[in-house]
DNA sequence: ATAAAAACTGACCAGATGGTAAAGATAATG
DNA sequence: CATTATCTTTACCATCTGGTCAGTTTTTAT
């Protein structure tokens, strides 16, 4: 048997197909949910039969968890990415870039990230409040130092991140929607239409009030 | 039989019964998605057995679509009320205001509508590329003709009502993860405090920049 | 080449789920 | 109060779906 080898070193063959089937997964789960995705769904896409799919990952439930795992370790990296050391609204509206690249460039991993996150995000909870929160927690004091040095505009750190993360995800699980509404011609420049918008939108929002009484140096 | 009734007047019991049984499926489709909730979750919500559900309606599709139609109206609603006669930014902040309170007291009907996207709005296509699209050309003409006149700061229009769309009903679709992720003591004040960020985010992008040489006159 | 291991398949099962039918209980009406 | 219309329930059915199993085919190693 193939399955549940932590140890056991894995063949051609079970890498070839355990990405083939990850990636019909990824496909599966992020348009219809967990529950809505069936194994059938899945085989079809991957061009396997039911019992091969099985033959890989015990249940149903174990590739979710899989393609979860690897997607937070993706989802996090552009956040780690935000360094001390940069100038503030230039590595705030850097990471606003990379998020929307990831939207972008990686739809159907947010959106499987936001039916998780919907319905209560039952299987991951543990890293929102582990991983994520700690990451979000250093990155929420890197902000509030640049603010009490006067090197920003002192806002409310979280929903700063928070309406990042809305915004930029929004283009990728709101894609529809944005589709429907949006006046045909511009919908193929969305994303850099998107990227100039929000530049302005963050760097008037960050920019230091102007220190009327400083010129007198 | 009380289904499909078009014409035919409606009882005490519909009435009751039929509300009982929205409610109870608003909550279940909204934290399970519409593959994810069973006929048996609405009928234990509510109180009622399974046959006795689907004597009021037809199945379970015509529960979600019900729902769906009577969300739209609510949904467009705060949007109609952005007059082209108010003053422009106070109208764009009063319009992020009402979509915040909408987040805060009817995260459900958030989280309906968000399920419904992100698996490609099967059932409100025509919603989406109808009413919405049209009441979205209006205010995308509206907030042009204010930055044409100088009186916004000139951004792009449909960027703006996305970033809103986004940042507002992130508070309700999220909210497992804001809750996993905010510092305890910040968490009860939440929505007062992400009003006053977007209070400040929007009144930042929308005003119109400085005009130097004006001050002559 | 051949034995052993790995990969794969068709047939199947059990439980969940959407939905039905028919009869019984309750409420409205003359 | 009796009769009709409305409402509710019990007992089902058919299908879908996650998952198993016994056996077959293919690959790998000797």
């Amino acid at each position: 048997m193939a399955r549940s080898n932590s140890t056991k070193k894995i063949t051609r063959i079970q890498r070839e197909k355990i990405g083939i089937i990850l990636d019909a997964a990824l496909d599966v789960f992020s348009n219809h949910g967990f529950r809505g995705a069936t194994i059938d769904m899945i085989a079809n896409k991957a061009h396997l039969s039911k019992p091969n799919i099985l033959y890989y990952f015990d249940s149903k439930d174990k590739i979710h968890e899989m393609l979860l795992s690897n997607l937070l370790e993706t989802w996090l990296e552009p956040l780690k990415q935000i360094a001390s050391t940069g100038e503030p609204i230039s590595e705030i509206c850097c990471y606003v870039e990379r998020k929307l690249e990831m939207a972008r460039d990686f739809p159907q991993e947010s959106r499987l990230f936001a039916n998780e996150i919907l319905q209560g995000a039952p299987r991951i909870f543990h890293a929102l409040h582990g991983p994520l929160k700690k990451l979000t927690d250093e990155k929420v004091a890197l902000i509030n130092s640049w603010a009490d040095d006067g090197k920003i505009n002192s806002v409310d750190p979280y929903h700063l991140i928070f309406s990042i993360w809305a915004i930029t995800q929004h283009y990728a699980d709101f894609d529809v929607q944005i589709l429907a509404v949006m006046e045909k011609n511009k919908i193929s420049n969305r994303f850099s239409d998107a990227n100039k918008y929000l530049k302005e939108l963050f760097t008037r929002l960050l920019e230091p009030k102007v220190k009327l009484k400083e010129p007198l140096s």
